[in-house]
DNA sequence: TATCTGACGATAG
DNA sequence: CCTATCGCCAGAT
């Protein structure tokens, strides 16, 4: 059977994203079974398939997709996915943490 | 089958 | 912080 294509598989994984999170294109490559340099292979995936939440997937440093950082940023923020300086908190977004244990309440948000 | 491209990742400078 | 280079994977030509 092998239907199981590349792109079901990252698509699954994507899906799988709970809401109110991002996972990056490394994280969406491992899920779905794949090497983390598979994270191009990923990326093309997103944009050719539709019906999946390819705002949840950042890159690996909280940057957005370039060319649509604007409309990604948007979305995110209506999942309730706040930004720093236009990159996205991985540490406060990955699913499963929720937040850093170490984020104290010095002056840690801004900046 | 070979070559190039692409919504990437990591390391080096 | 930024740019440059290599590595990885799948798809298109």
């Amino acid at each position: 059977m092998t239907g199981t294509g590349f792109a079901d598989r990252v698509a699954a994984a994507v899906a799988s994203i709970p809401a109110g999170t991002v996972a990056t294109y490394g994280e969406v490559a491992v899920e779905a079974g794949f090497a983390v340099g598979a994270s191009r292979a990923v990326g093309n995936v997103l944009q050719r398939v539709e019906g999946l939440p390819w705002w949840r997937v950042v890159t690996a440093g909280g940057r957005l997709v370039p060319g649509l950082e604007e409309r990604h940023a948007q979305l995110l923020a209506a999942e309730g996915v706040a930004l720093s300086e236009g990159r996205v908190r991985l540490d406060a977004h990955r699913p499963g943490r929720g937040r850093l244990p170490s984020a104290g309440p010095l002056g840690g948000e801004h900046r």
